[in-house]
RNA sequence: GCAGCAGGCUGUUCCAUCGUCCCGUAUCUCGCACAGCGAGGUCGGGAAGGAAAGUCCGGGCAAUGCAGAGCACCAUCCUUCCUAACGGGAAGAUACCCGCGAGGGUAUGGUUAGUGUAACAGAAAAUAACCGUCCUGACGAAAACUGUGGCAAGGUCCGCCUUCGCCAAGGCUUCGGCGGGCAAGGGUGAAAAGGCGGGGUAAGAGCCCACCGGUUCCUGCGGCGACGCGGGAUGCCGUACACCCGAUGGAUUGAAAGACCAUGUAUACCGGCGCUAAGGGCUGCUCGUCCGAUGCCGGGGGGUAGGUCGUAUGAUCACGCCAGCAAUGUCGUGACUAGAUAAAUGAUGGAACCCGACAGAACCCGGCUUACAGGCCGGCUGCAAAU
């Protein structure tokens, strides 16, 4: 199914702060993610928020329809990441961060998903085999 | 028909699949401490705007806080009405400006009192004088004219008369600079010393007079009123802005307000001792008055993360009747119309057309302002044509 739960969303204000603070980052054509390994108990292995910063785009009608075709980009992909996390046994909170200064069309923004998605897994391992 | 004026309404639509948030006394499954609660599914219903925006006014709601006096500050300012309230709205008043017109725009408390300012231009922005105009002034120059007196020559009826003649002083004219009068005309300006005509004068001027416009006072009628239409007297009269004077209003913060639950620790709060200095107390300052840090002792409840309420039945919306020119109000009937809390409307495929503007709720209302593709409705004006 391509549901897309609250619990598989970023709810927590202090989590979000201590991602800002302590996460790690890299980057894709369109994205900057920012991410931290976490505990686990969650009924999914992965938490997401989507961010558009106020800079690039001033209106509120554009940054809802940047955000909402990032979501809607992510609930279709993201079996992708989870079926590598849970074979990896890990599970991550993240942010999406939009960089772009246009607004995308859907077609660019699933491409650079499906980068990001297959990217994530890599970062988590290598960081874990680095301790 | 074309061009325009003011106003009102509207703000892409449809189908399929997947997905988000909320609601349900619909239903299924699972869990637990099991008349219940929680999680997930299925079904049904609902899900941004006319400006949701700017946060510019006015309220509601909430918390804190408030002895008083003086001075200052800010906002508003024609009238009546509407409204919970407003700096908003409706209907009007007066003046000026724009438009052929339908109409539109701007201004508005008081002050013939006082003070200040008035860019540029202009002579001058208020004890006016550049050009101009005049000489009731003195002086100089010029040449023509005029009369008077004297001289000369000539004539003579011996009274005087005549002269392109000479001299003297004057008149008049013109010119020059000096001095003075004037506020008519010109030009400048947003604004130029009420307008216009006559008398008057050297020339002029409210200097005087008639009419007109205004000021102040009295007064009749109409209007709830701002004011309007008149009558009488007075007097000779600049404009704009600010200060000024008056009336009314002005506590602060803002839903991250605030209330509660749960959790179990920095120190709010209270009392005493001590200290009385900073500081705080309804826009600011001063006076006055009240409180009062730190420290010590005792009491005592709270930080951070989470949840519930606040939080959507309201100055609500739709329709109708009545009242009113209208804004709006009374009454009746019906409706329930987003409610998130890192934050919900999207994606894909297809179809239609005029190919979709400005733009996304965050405590809630009433306004104002700003942005905006297109479409619809009736009313009115001008022009053209027809009758």
């Amino acid at each position: 199914m391509e549901k897309f739960h609250k619990s598989e969303r970023l709810c927590s204000r202090k989590t979000i702060a201590l991602l800002f603070e302590k996460g790690s980052i890299f980057y894709t054509s369109l994205f900057k993610i920012v991410w931290t390994a976490a505990a686990g108990t969650e009924e999914y292995p992965a938490r997401v928020a989507f961010s558009i910063p106020k800079k690039s785009f001033r209106k509120a009608t554009e940054r809802n329809l940047i955000r909402r075709r990032i979501r809607e980009a992510y609930r279709k992909n993201k079996k992708i990441l989870y079926e590598a996390l849970t074979s990896a046994g890990a599970s991550v909170a993240f942010i999406i961060i939009y960089r772009g200064q246009t607004i995308p069309d859907y077609l660019s923004v699933e491409h650079s998903m499906t980068e990001l998605l297959g990217k994530l897994p890599a970062e988590v391992s290598k960081r874990d085999s680095k301790c």
